[in-house]
DNA sequence: TAGAAGCAGATTTTT
DNA sequence: TCTGCTTCTA
């Protein structure tokens, strides 16, 4: 117990203490919530809960192992059972491989991605964006409504469409058995609706539940918790609301704004001791936060030093603002500074591009966090592929992804007699193939026919060797296809041969953890995971904001500070929810923070003139420490072109406060215009 | 069937 | 400007 306790402060202590009822955990960055909730599980069971009555979810599932290792170090005895700690969909996946029969639908349903999802939306040959039908999709099962009251609400034309579309999606996914993450949530929720008892049976079972980033929550979620703890309201959420910022996303910030209003005799605790950040980096924080409305309201309280001023910096542009930071960066390693304490944020992705050449031009490594995840990878997507129709010959849709990868000469024309002959039957390729031999073979060529047949016995060949053993599947998986082979030829092929081969190592380690497990297993946990970052210790870390969540820098950087870009202006763009980002952004800062902005970007083809970012203002930033931007030479004479009043001379260089002043003259007329607002030609 | 050329569209993203 | 997708042509 003195354990758990040791390095606690006294709202933390408070927190770990309160046992029943609901809670409302308002974290502050930096202010130890994992360490809070971990404590909490400990401490629940050192008190002599069961483990098996505690239920911890996360949005990640980093967040996830990272939580039940602490957890556990808290603790003196080994647990047998350790408490169930995982994210909100992979509970959905447990509860349905227990009760997917109450939907009379059997429990080996495979689970699909997004990428899937929009395949199969795809092929359905329709003349709306695949992405809004999918995040359409999403939002109706996100609001549990289902596709025949989503076809009878529909009143515009649009909306009819995509009812049905969703209707035959759905028909689709239960069809083929398939899942999708909306689904993991939507049905469980389904069947706690529908029966009764075992909503008693399951709250009564999860006798306490924990929930971290709960200002993420969606609808959904916060219904289903609703379910799970209806039996005793012991809901202890974990959560800040300035840290809100998937509201795109569907997270619905209320569930944290709310959460005491709806959940009775709710204890509040605020942890705001900041243990991360300098003050002059928290004073900013506070300020910048300070302009929201929609807030609980906590101020974060410094624990460090004053420490070195927020730095703002301006350039002309992106590739002027990236070699000095690159530059800058570039004394610091060579000063001492390991290179994995340092950072550069951004709040769109299209940013990194300048950055990541400046960062290549000094020669500093760095690792972009986010990008490309490695399961989306078309290599590891195209292995899965191939597992999915080892596992199950009538998965359709992996099959057509492989069926001519590599090349074997099916091609369009062929696999699309397939699929009508399919339709018309009512059966998948698979069954075209072997119960409806005779039409295939009069509508496609010999050759088609002999290669299509070659192809269905290489794969029952290895299906059949996986009842000796899961563990050869690979071998006889290359030895039969070589994949890798094919991939080897290509120009990056190198990369993708090693992507692949980590592929096969990942496999052949669930098999060795799970002698008894099966490949379907296999498929399902992947479908779940997303990528562990390993963060390089040699490279610095550069990322988009939302992919910087949770971690922290003691040196950071957050570039592109314009209106425009950061806040984002458009439709869809709530500048509340900027603002939190810009938050999270400074937050993320241990020792030094940086804020950069530029004149001008290049965006979509275009070079946009930009002014700065009101957050600077708004941090108490944009006067004051303002430096001079030493690239920006303008002298008496130079040709500059303004957006609305054109090209001019300049004639008259002077200094307003931190800024450059011009005087230019625009076809004869003579105007003052600081030096920001007007590219160099 | 497969590579070449032409065209629209381009925040943030976990599961 | 860059990418990914569809259409065109050998």
């Amino acid at each position: 117990m003195e354990k758990i306790f040791a390095y606690l402060n006294e709202s933390q202590t408070e927190a770990v203490k309160q046992i029943d009822g609901p809670i409302l955990i308002l974290a502050g960055a930096g202010s130890g919530k994992t360490k809070t909730i971990t404590s909490r599980v400990a401490y629940l069971i050192a008190n002599g809960i069961p483990a098996s009555s505690i239920l911890t979810l996360t949005f990640t599932n980093k967040a996830a192992s990272e939580m039940r290792q602490r957890a556990l170090s808290l603790l003196d005895e080994q647990l047998t059972y350790p408490p169930l700690l995982c994210t909100f969909h992979k509970f959905g996946l447990l509860f349905l491989k227990f009760y997917m029969s109450k939907l009379d639908r059997s429990n080996n349903f495979v689970i699909i991605d997004t990428d899937d999802k929009k395949r199969i939306i795809k092929s359905f040959d329709i003349d709306l964006p695949v992405p809004l039908i999918a995040s359409e999709i999403s939002r109706f099962k996100n609001n549990l409504i289902n596709p025949d009251d989503a076809i009878s609400a529909a009143q515009m034309q649009n909306y009819k469409k995509i009812a049905n579309i969703y209707k035959k999606y759905q028909d689709y996914l239960i069809q083929n058995n398939l899942v999708d993450f909306d689904d993991l949530l939507a049905l469980p929720y389904e069947i706690l609706q529908k029966d009764e008892e075992l909503c008693k049976e399951i709250s009564n079972k999860y006798q306490y539940i924990l929930v971290d980033e709960y200002q993420d929550t969606n609808d959904l979620q916060f219904k289903l918790l609703e379910k799970l703890a209806s039996q005793h309201n012991n809901l202890c959420v974990v959560g800040d609301d300035d840290q809100s910022i998937y509201g795109w996303r569907g997270a619905n910030i209320k569930n944290i704004l709310e959460f005491d209003q709806v959940f009775e005799n709710t204890k509040v605790i605020k942890l705001t001791k900041n243990y991360r950040s300098t003050n002059a980096i928290l004073k900013a924080a506070n300020d910048l936060i300070e302009h929201n409305r929609n807030r609980l309201g906590k101020e974060l309280q410094g624990t460090k030093e004053e420490g070195k001023g927020v730095e703002v910096i301006h350039h002309d542009d992106e590739n002027n603002e990236a070699r000095y930071i690159a530059e800058s960066i570039k004394k610091m390693i060579d000063s001492g500074v390991d290179p994995k304490d340092i950072a550069v944020l951004y709040r769109i992705n299209a940013l990194s591009r300048s950055i990541e050449e400046g960062l290549n031009k000094a020669a500093i490594p760095y690792k972009m966090v986010g990008g490309l995840k490695f399961y989306e990878r078309a290599e590891i997507k195209d292995v899965i592929a191939y597992l999915r129709v080892i596992a199950n010959t009538h998965d359709d849709f992996s099959l057509k992804r492989i069926i001519n990868k590599p090349k074997r000469g099916l091609g369009k024309a062929t696999i699309d007699k397939i699929l009508y002959l399919g339709h018309q039957h009512n059966c998948s390729m698979y069954d075209v193939f072997n119960n409806h031999a005779q039409p295939l073979q009069e509508q496609i060529s010999k050759k088609a026919f002999g290669t299509i047949t070659q192809f269905f016995a290489d794969i029952l060949a290895i299906k059949e060797s996986l009842e000796e053993s899961t563990y050869d599947l690979i071998d006889n998986l290359e030895e039969t296809f070589a994949i890798k082979n094919s991939y080897a030829l290509l120009p990056d092929g190198m990369d993708r041969v090693l992507n692949i081969d980590e592929f096969y190592g990942l496999y052949r380690d669930f098999i060795i953890q799970n002698p008894n497990t099966t490949l379907e297993a296999f498929l399902n946990d992947i479908t779940l995971q997303s990528d562990q970052d390993q963060i390089d210790d040699r490279s610095i870390s550069i990322m988009s904001i939302h992919a910087s969540k949770g971690l922290e820098f003691d040196y950071l950087y957050v570039i592109g500070l314009e209106e425009g870009f950061f806040p984002l202006i458009g439709d869809g763009c709530d500048i509340e929810e900027e603002r939190r980002l810009g938050y999270v952004a400074i937050t993320r800062a241990k020792k030094e923070l940086t804020l950069s902005s530029t004149s001008s970007r290049y965006y979509k083809g275009k070079r946009a003139q930009l002014g700065k970012s009101r957050f600077l203002a708004e941090c108490g930033l944009s006067k004051g420490s303002l430096k001079l931007d030493r690239s920006t030479s303008f002298k008496k004479g130079t040709l500059v072109k303004h957006k609305i009043f054109g090209v001019g001379r300049v004639l008259e260089v002077s200094k307003v406060k931190r800024e450059y002043k011009l005087k230019i003259n625009f076809g004869g007329t003579a105007r003052d215009i600081l030096a920001s607002f007007v590219e160099k030609i």
